[in-house]
DNA sequence: TTGTACGCGTTATCAT
DNA sequence: ATGATAACGCGTACAA
């Protein structure tokens, strides 16, 4: 055994040759084998005979060969590359996406290709004709605003899985996170604190989840028979910006409050600062809690309560549904469910 | 021209059929003429008489013909990718940065396809070759372990521009921020503050800039007559939680200081958390700088002093660099100076 | 200026 | 089970 090592390590291919000059044919004559067996054996598409198979994956090995997946590509051969069209690559939210996707993925020896669509669906639909045009073999759409029948419609030529929306077609597979129950689960917090004047900042009315979100919030009050006040609810747009906005005018409006739950992070971070600003302190003088439990949320000041919604599992749950897709399988993966991470952003509120 | 502009609009391509599958061999057909000829146009390798030019750019526009990327890439033609290795495509320093490649390099038709190092030479080497492999035309590589040599060898098969280095070498062009000069910067600003003792949190010594920070801190001190105070210099890896557990070392040793020169933005935040939550207030008790600016010093509790270094310039300079490289031009850009950005993390030490 | 023919590295379709 | 051979879509010498 030991002596086989040996022999291998030191058949193995010169590092300072670049390993993609070798080509298939070449491991082909190396071993008196037509290209088509080498092909095979790659693939796994036929059965061969043990002897030459060992043959040939020995000369692979002592080659250093690598199958040229642009070759592939064009032989109408997979190109073990999915399309990944997320909305902006450094989104503090997608981007542990990204990365969760790009794990599972390399696993199973695929590689991404990300582009952004800038919230905008003319561009996505660039984006993805990019990637088609590059022969993908599949496509993840993270939380785009295409409309449905597009989706649809790219699903015919390939497979796809589309995160933020419910939509069932051929081909395609969503995946979505309940925005409604998170809300819910935020409010209620707040709620079983003792709170009853909770403002809402909400998020930017093109996004569906910004609905629910608000849709949440009112279920929430409406359970616990707090009556809802269109006064407490600010607009907002999802950025830090719109959240210090949202507090200022709350605050300039001297309606009561003594919490706010920010429809994500972003907003709440805006928030807190803006809260900061004019004296308030968190959570002695008003509870805060946000949305989506960023990265950034562990370690902002004080830590933020938020609910969990796990971006880079939708990016595994996303590419191990892709991958599913094209194998042939049927995808049943599902979302986890929201949950609150109670940090220091919320107290109770004190005895009248 | 208006009337042109209609009849344009009316050739257009069916939007429903995918515009991959027109080849270029159809145009020519389309048109009377050899496959070369179109081509030809395409590339602009030749010159080709106006007539048919124009027939044939008809012709494309018509069948909605585009390029196919993996058979030119095949043909030995260029792919327009190049390949992007960062270290984690979710960093909050790098993200900007891969945002800025991904627009320069948009705008010139390139697409970018991004890998992850994960601060691991092997693994980088690995992303290479799988670039390599899918025929990049070009390589961005930003701040890697990789060594000198990997590096000048790679650039041997494909023009390469690599930043966080000072590198000269055939078909390389290297990107590096003046890390010195920023903790110079910084260190200064708390010095022109009336600080004395100002404590330094250190990054990952395994990066080259956390050295280079480190000497910038004690050069400025030095500059100013300013003994350098070793139980001061605390070990931290660039992340949120060593800046946590520097402070909380710092505080415990119960050496005397009034400002903290965090080599990173991150650990900054980690270090407000710990102050706060020992109760010293940030500037009042403590001032406190961080570096990088990264888009969360802009709200963070209080808005944190940094040295600002632009990773979205980094990535449309390297991006543009690396296009100039590609046309046979000789790159000459050069990344800005660092510069303070002043908020709300300092002040002036109250007098005696 | 333009067309012909071949090659790029694989997979797929035939035969055998 | 295995081997020729033809695509795949385009670039490019070479020829005309």
């Amino acid at each position: 055994m030991k002596i086989n090592k040996k022999a291998n390590a030191e058949v193995k291919p010169d590092p300072r040759a670049p390993a993609t000059k070798v080509t298939l044919a070449m491991v082909a004559s190396a071993c008196g084998v037509s290209s088509s067996t080498v092909s095979r054996i790659l693939n796994g598409t036929a059965v061969v005979s043990p002897k030459k198979r060992e043959a040939v994956d020995r000369a692979i090995a002592a080659l250093g060969f690598t199958p040229n997946p642009v070759a592939r590509g064009l032989a109408g051969g997979r190109t073990l590359s999915v399309g990944v069209v997320t909305q902006a690559i450094d989104s503090p939210f997608y981007g542990p996406a990204l990365r969760g996707i790009e794990e599972e993925l390399g696993n199973a020896g695929y590689s991404p290709l990300f582009v952004s669509g800038h919230w905008n669906s003319e561009e996505e639909q660039r984006c993805i004709d990019v990637l088609l045009s590059r022969r993908v073999d599949g496509l993840i759409i993270l939380t785009g605003r295409l409309s449905d029948t597009a989706l649809r419609n790219t699903a015919k030529s390939v497979p796809v899985v589309v995160t933020g929306r419910r939509l069932e077609a051929p081909g395609l597979y969503s995946l979505d996170f309940n925005n409604f129950q998170g809300a819910q689960l935020a409010t209620h917090h707040l709620l079983s604190l003792g709170h009853r004047s909770i403002a809402f900042i909400s998020g930017d009315p093109a996004h569906p989840d910004a609905h629910e979100r608000l849709n949440g919030y009112r279920s929430a009050l409406k359970a616990a028979g707090v009556p809802f006040n269109p006064a407490l609810v600010l607009p907002g747009d999802y950025r830090e910006h719109s959240g210090i906005e949202a507090v200022e005018r709350l605050l300039d409006s001297r309606e009561r409050f003594t919490a706010i739950f920010a429809a994500n992070d972003q907003m709440a971070f805006g928030a807190a600062l803006a809260l900061y600003r004019r004296g308030l302190r968190v959570p002695d003088d008003v509870s805060l809690v946000g949305f989506d439990d960023l990265a950034a949320a562990v370690h902002s000041i004080p830590p933020l309560t938020s609910v969990h919604q796990g971006p880079s599992e939708l990016g595994q749950l996303a590419a191990t549904s892709l991958l599913n897709l094209l194998s042939g399988r049927v995808p049943t993966e599902r979302l986890p469910e929201p949950r609150m991470v109670i940090r220091s952003s919320t107290r109770a509120l004190p005895g009248p």
